[in-house]
DNA sequence: CCATTAAACACCC
DNA sequence: GGGTGTTTAATGG
């Protein structure tokens, strides 16, 4: 049975250990670690809040350390489009970063989640000198261009109960979001933003797929019972959010970060 | 017609 | 109070 979507535990990985685990901090020598480790901070955000808001100048790269957020914009009639979900272990922000630009969405807390703020300088620091960081990095936007293919393509050829099968399986691209617990805590209206589906539809599609054995409905809740089955959904043709579950590691490379 | 959806509604966690 | 399931009225192909 999944839980319900509030006794979640807040703990999760200290920020430090999450730093020196991190897959872009494969080639950081100890003493740039320590730097990268005091220079980020902390920050718990309350359930529905912003962790950045559109509009907002990139003051940092952000990693979702326990929780889940997501990115969405509002239009000014009130209209939510919501582009993607963070897990636990994902990084996001660095678009408005690289672009030096303010933010084009805001980034808000779906559930209370402990957020890591590295500042600007170091990301920039680290995209300056380490070749694994520069990896990880294009290996994220690829990831997310192509999430965005499949996610245009079952937009335009598929059923809505295809496309929510789909952007639901997306979520759990071991990449971008390698924390994506089974039980996903997402209310059927915010897979519904999610999705481009209305909130009706939404409940139609994931009964369709609880009768079908791929996922299981909960309170405020769905627990994806057969990942590969919801990626596999639909007319044939196969999904691009598919991967082999071994996918997606950053090499390791030679190359040094030299001191600041 | 038929499909879809927003809004409103009554439960239930 | 918020999430879910259902009905209803409006909309558009």
């Amino acid at each position: 049975m999944p839980r319900s979507r509030d006794d979640h535990d807040l703990s999760g990985p200290m920020l430090d250990e999450a730093i020196r685990r991190a897959p872009w901090a494969g080639d950081l020598r100890p003493e740039q670690i320590a730097r990268v480790v005091s220079e980020t901070h902390e920050r718990t955000i309350a359930s529905g809040s912003f962790v950045a808001r559109q509009g907002d100048p990139p003051g940092h790269w952000l990693g979702v350390l326990n929780g889940l957020v997501k990115l969405s914009r509002a239009s000014p009639a009130g209209r939510v489009v919501t582009f993607t979900g963070i897990a636990s272990g994902g990084w996001i922000g660095e678009s408005a970063l690289l672009r030096n630009e303010r933010r084009r969405a805001d980034i808000v807390a779906v559930r209370t989640s402990r957020i890591a703020l590295m500042p600007r300088e170091i990301f920039l620091w680290l995209l300056e000198g380490s070749i694994v960081f520069n990896r990880f990095v294009l290996h994220q936007l690829n990831e997310r261009l192509g999430q965005y293919f499949s996610l245009v393509e079952s937009d335009r050829v598929q059923d809505s109960v295809t496309r929510i099968a789909h952007c639901i399986a997306a979520l759990f691209d071991p990449f971008l979001n390698p924390g994506m617990e089974a039980d996903l805590q997402l209310s059927q209206q915010e897979i519904g933003f999610l999705c481009g589906a209305s909130r009706q539809r939404t409940n139609e599609a994931l009964h369709s797929l609880e009768d079908l054995g791929l996922v299981k409905i909960g309170y405020g809740c769905v627990r994806v019972v057969d990942l590969d089955g919801l990626r596999g959904y639909g007319d044939g043709v196969t999904p691009l959010c598919a991967r082999p579950a071994a996918g997606g590691r950053t090499q390791p490379v030679q190359g040094g970060l030299r001191d600041a």
